[in-house]
Formats: structure tokens, C-alpha cells, sequence
DNA sequence: CATTAAGCGAGACGGTACGTCAAGTCTTGTT
DNA sequence: AACAAGACTTGACGTACCGTCTCGCTTAATG
């Protein structure tokens, strides 16, 4: 197979790369993923359509870089501490603390909409879909891990818990809320979700052996 | 705002409706959603484009109902009482099953490709998005709550947890890493995830320095 | 070749059949032959389509019948001589005063859209066109061979000449104007073209023989 | 009124234009006018759609255009001074042979097809019909009229005659056999009608009665 | 310091699919 | 059996973008 010979990337025009940021952002935020074009793009950017092409393979890599650079850019601004979950000692109000932060941002308009058109492209397109979750989503969930980890040293977190599925307990729920609609999306509910994630759902009876409940002895 | 008159639904031709249906889950599952159009699935199914366009608005909506229908044919052949997760009075192993039922099904590869498709489209598209959750996610988490209300009043729920919410626990995970390919799934991550969700990941001793009340120990 | 069975006319829809004229005429003086359409007929016409095709092999047939009709109609209501050349003994003023008639027909919006219409369709549809020719064209050529025969017999008219020749030299001008807009139309005109065809263009100077002039003649 | 930015000309693709033209001419003689179709001509011509709707705006335009580039080239090859009827002195004689030529002319099917389906499109649609008029019939009727006001000064053609609508006489006629099939067409009466039009249908002598002043008997 | 090869803007090109319109056929009651 | 109504298959319409391909024009590094 021949590929193309590689354009030389020092050459790059810096400017053309910004503008087709902009506007792709822009553009998919005012009239959504799908009616933004390539040709859309290009236009707005003032920029040739061959610029696109020479440095991306599709729509959804040009919006996945844009956004990724306005996440950089976005941690750049508003924080010193890039993205760290506070370790406070007390476990539960950290995470709650933390996941109020990511409710904020989810309602964010300049995030949403891209960030869903991402999540959606990535579900359809496993090439871009692993690139999202990888460059997105993984480094969040790490943090989460580590957090975790920290807890289950203090023993605050059973020992034998795996912190990569644990996280997940309050994490996707809130995840799939807000990509399906599902239901709606509150510091009330982030708060529910670390509680009974922490806690569990069964009532904490030491004297049930778990998975063995006694039928009758709770019926008089 | 000017309505086309409503088509008259009782002479539709039920051979098209089949033919539609079949042309449109056989093409999404050979060469994927994107891939496949209005125009594929009309000369696949050798029906001329406007009857497509006079009784759905949309791809989406087509395959939609594709999808429904082959729902509700898989059911109707697989079983009698489709819908029910088994009530044996144990919680976890009642849960379990039904999510390893869940597993196999996710990975039926003739129900992957347009669940996953319709999915992917309700992210962007709201209406088909709020659609998609209505007919085929809600009445399934609907069983979740009513067996979890079971459990409740069998004493094996603590009362104040909201059932809506708790069944997001092991439902949304398996949900995301299916989805977003955030990891890999099988009977032992199932089997996991109900069993931190019923118990927590909160050590079981009393002396816990967390900030969260222990529910039981105030009881007697 | 299997012919459909002839419909039974004499159960026909005169109702219908009426309605459908009026509509073609309609139509075509409103929007132009070319977007009128036989749906558009039937659904002015209050008729369904299967009516039209039952009677009509196409467009240009509905619309040469309800053009015959229309004339038919018109000269019924109009006069009661229907078509006749004056004969006063009087060539040229006969032809004249019928030319000024003619003129006036072709500018009366009423026929001059459909009758150009259908001599248009005519030139590319042959089958079309002879019918057009003998159905309305002929009958009114005749016209002028009978009085140009009548000349003939009164020494006004060459006894070799064709009249079905000669009558074209002030008949085709004035339809070529017309259909073509190769010039105005007017009384003027039709006069002029009536002299020239009478006595010709070259001099009335006996002594010089046709088709062989001096050349060196004129010229010192 | 928004007009689309016009396209640039200096970049169009010869190539594809010599395509179009050859695929349109060769489509509208082989099945005929009305069953050419645009997307039929950018398919012979392995041309896309949109490269014909960028330079023309129907297919009649397209049709037009290519029949001006096909009369070009075909007197570009077929001689070099193409356009000019003879001047042997003998008007009767030049006009016959002129016309003789048109008649072979319009018998050639390479002509016949597009020029009869121009000149229908024309009839219907004035602002073709105003184009083919002026490109195509004005330039040949300027020469009958230059050959008439020379054959004016040579005395062979009254003074006071018209060209424009002199050269009608026997023009218009052959015009009219040829559309609409109201007769045949051969050198015979090519011949006949320009006797008829330079010498007139009544017969020379000075006792005609008709209301008509002899012109040519007041000069001595 | 000019040369020259790359990136660049512009946009024409061959294509594919869109969503619409109408053609002509077929089916279902109604008159 | 003709009729009104209208769903059906078919095919063309004219438009929007795709991704590729020239065009001149900067513009930076090199001979």
C-alpha cells in the first residue's frame, strides 16, 4: 500500500490550524455535528479544503483535536492544579465535590455539544471512539483510580475492591444520564450515587451472610 | 406551518413495511449505519424511495422501527413471559443472572450493530434519542425497580434507597464500557459490579473515620 | 401485442371528461404547458388519475381534445358560418380581411398558449404532430386552396400555379413570425405579405426575361 | 435576488465541455429530445451532474450550445467563406441554389434531431426561443437580406419590397414544411417557391382587376 | 540573494446521496 | 364498470458535500 508522503508538518501554518478550530467548534456548536461540513469548515476558517484533508482524515478528527485543544486550553485558564480530586481524608465529600465539578462542566454549552457529538461518533467509529476514550475519558478515570487507591490504603475502601470498576459505579451512571437523557442531572443525585456506591444497597445487617438471604425471617 | 396530509395508514402495504425493515437491519449489519441510505435500503428491499419517505421522517427512524419490530419478533419466538427478571427472594444471584442474559444478548452481533447505531444517533438527536429510551431502555430498567421494590419490602434493600437510581449502579456501567469500549465485559465484571453495588465499597466495620452516618448502627 | 381491452365508452363520465378540459385549458394558461402535469389536471379536475389515463395516451392528447373542444365551442357560440374565405371577387381584399382574423386569433391569449403549446409538442412528437396538422392546420389551408382555385377561374390567379403552394407564401410567414417570434404581427404586415405574394417581387417590366438578367445591362 | 458567485471560466475543463456536447447531441439523436435527460448526458459523458449545472441552466441551454458548436465546426471544416448566398446576377437562380443546400441540410440527421427538438424548446420557452432566433436563424436571414437589397440595386427587385419580409416568402414556407410536416420538401418546390415569390400568383397583364396598382406599368 | 519547492486559498471536477416531483400502474371502496 | 382516491415502483430532478485535483500565490530554507 502507498501511502502519502507525509506533508512536512514544521511548514504548517499555525494560523490555518487555529482558524479551523474556531470554526469548527463554533460551527458545530450553532448548528450542530451533523449539518457541519468539511466544505462548512473550510469556508468559515478561510482556509482551503485541501488544508483540512492534508492534516486530518474526516470530520470527526478535525472536532476531536479542536476539542481537545480547548480542553487544554480551557485547564490552562482556569486551573493551576491541572485535574487532580482533592484528598481531603474524607473520601465520600471528596468525590462528591469532584463530580459537582464535572456536573457543572456537562452543562456547560460550549462543552456539551461537542463533546456529545464526540461521544456519539465514537460509538459508531471504534478507530475514533478509542482515541476519544483514551485521550478523553481515561486520564479523568485515572484520577479516579488513584483516589481510590489512596482510600483503600487508609482503609476506607475494601482491600479487595478493583478501583477500575469501582469508579465506575459512580461515574457511569451520571455519564449515561447525561448521553441518553436518561434522567436528570443534579448535585442532589451525584450526591445519591457516592453514597450508595460507598455504602451499597443492602441494609447492614452483619448477621445476613451475603447472597444467602433467610426468606422467612424477615416475613412474621 | 403547512403539514403534507397524513398518507392513509390502512392501505399501506405491509410486503414494503418487511421489506423495509429487513433491507434496513441486513444493511446496517453489513456495512454499517453510516454506510447504509435511504437509497440502499429502498432498491434492497425493491421498493421505490417515497414510500420510504412517506412513512418515516428519517434513517434513524426506519431503523428504529426495524429494530423494534425485531425486538418484539425476538421475543415473541424466544418466549412467552419475555420481560421478567427471575423473583427466587435472592437478590444478587437475581440480578446477576439477568445481567449475564444482558451480556450474552449485548453481544449478539445481530442486535450490536443497530442498538449501537440507534444509540450512537439518539446522542445527536434528541427526539429520536428521547424515543430510543422510551420504547427500548425504560421498560427494561422498569423491571430493575420493580424487583428491587421487591427486595425492599423483603428486607434486603435498605428502604430509603431510590430504586431508580440504584439500579444505575450495575446497570450504567455495563451500559458505558459496552458502548464506549471502556473496557471489556463478561459474567465475572457483571457478577462484580452487583456485588459492589448491593454492599458498597465501604469496609463493614463500624469505626469507618468517614463522614457518612452508618445507617444500620442506629437501629437496634 | 396484447391491446388492454377497450374501455366501454358509452358509460363514460361526460361530467368528468368536461371537468378535465376545463382543468387542462386551465392549467396550462396559468402555469405553462410544461408544469402542467396530469396529476395536476386530475386534482383540479376533482378526477382521479386512472380517468385520464383510461381515455388519454398523454398530456398532449388531453390537451389537443380539450383544444378541438374549445374551438368547436368557440365557433359554435362565435358564428354561424363557421370557416369560410369571403369570395367578393375581391382576391386580394379576401385575403386580406382573413388574415386580419387570423391575426387576431394568434394574439388572443385564450388560444395562443395552447395552440403554441401543442404545435411545439407537435414538432418533437410526430404522431402528435400530424394529428395537430390535419386536425386544426387543414382545414383551414383548404380554406385557401378553394379560393384560390376560384381566383384561378376568374384569369386573377395563374392557371399553372399550386394553390396548396401558393398559399403558404402569406400563410407560413405570418405562423413563423408567430410561433417563433421572428417578428411582429400585425395588419400592416399581412397586407404586405398578400401584395408580395400576388404580383411578386421582381418588376413588372415584360422585357426582361426571367431568371436570365443583363448584367452588364445597368451598369454603363 | 441572491445570484450564485459565477463560476470561474479560465478554469473550466475543456474536456468536459467537448463531453457534454458530444454526449448531448449524440443522446437527442438517438433516443430522441424529450428521453435526453441531464443525468443521461453527465453519465455518457463520465462527467458529474453538477459540472453541467455549473455552466448551463437547463438542458435546452446545454442542447443549444452544443448544436451552435456543431454548425461552427461543421462550416470551420466545410468551407472557408460559409456564409454567404452566391451573387452570379441571376437572383431566381442564386435563391434556388441557396435553398437547395437548405434542404439537404435539414434532411441531414445530424441536424435534423436538434434543431427540430431547438426549435420546439423555443416555442414554448421565449427566452431560448429569443436565443435560437438571433444565433442561429437572424445571421442566415441578414444574407437573403443583403442578397435582396443587392438584387434591389440591380433592378431586379422592386424598389419599394421589404427584404425582410421579402425573403419570408419563400423562407417561411420551407420553415413550416419542415417543423410541422405540412408537406414534403424537395428541390422542386424550393424552386417553385421562388418563382412564386419574385413573379407573384397573379397572372402580368395589365387588365387585372384586382384593386392592386400595377406597379412596373406607370414607368415608361 | 535569488531559487525553488512546500503549504496555502480557491474552487472545478467526478461522484454519491439527498429529498421532491411526477409518471404510469394497481388496489380499494363508492356510485 | 366507471369512478375518486391515493399508495405503489420508477426515474429524473436540482442541490449539497465528498474527497481529489489543479491553479496561482505566498513564504521559508537552500544552493
Amino acid at each position: 500500500m502507498v501511502k502519502k508522503p507525509a506533508p512536512d508538518a514544521t511548514r504548517r501554518s499555525e494560523r490555518s490550524r487555529r482558524a479551523i478550530y474556531d470554526a469548527a467548534l463554533a460551527l458545530v456548536g450553532e448548528i450542530g455535528y451533523p449539518r457541519t461540513t468539511i466544505e462548512g469548515i473550510a469556508a468559515r476558517a478561510g482556509v482551503g479544503k485541501q488544508t483540512i484533508y492534508r492534516w486530518w482524515g474526516s470530520k470527526a478528527d478535525v472536532l476531536l483535536e479542536a476539542f481537545l485543544d480547548l480542553s487544554a486550553r480551557a485547564a490552562r485558564e482556569a486551573g493551576q492544579e491541572p485535574y487532580v480530586i482533592p484528598d481531603t481524608g474524607d473520601l465520600a465529600a471528596d468525590l462528591k465535590a469532584v463530580l459537582r465539578i464535572t456536573v457543572d462542566q456537562l452543562k456547560d454549552p460550549r462543552f456539551e455539544v461537542p463533546s456529545r457529538a464526540l461521544a456519539a461518533e465514537g460509538l459508531v467509529n471504534e478507530q475514533l471512539g478509542r482515541e476519544f476514550v483514551a485521550k478523553l475519558l481515561e486520564p479523568s478515570l485515572q484520577l479516579y483510580v488513584d483516589r481510590l487507591r489512596s482510600a483503600q490504603e487508609a482503609g476506607q475502601v475494601r482491600p479487595e475492591v478493583d478501583p477500575r470498576i469501582a469508579l465506575e459505579l459512580f461515574v457511569s451512571p451520571l455519564a449515561q444520564r447525561w448521553l441518553q437523557h436518561t434522567g436528570p442531572i443534579s448535585y442532589a443525585y451525584t450526591d445519591t450515587l457516592v453514597e450508595y456506591a460507598l455504602h451499597g444497597l443492602a441494609p447492614r445487617t452483619p448477621d445476613v451472610p451475603s447472597g444467602t438471604p433467610e426468606h422467612g425471617a424477615v416475613r412474621p
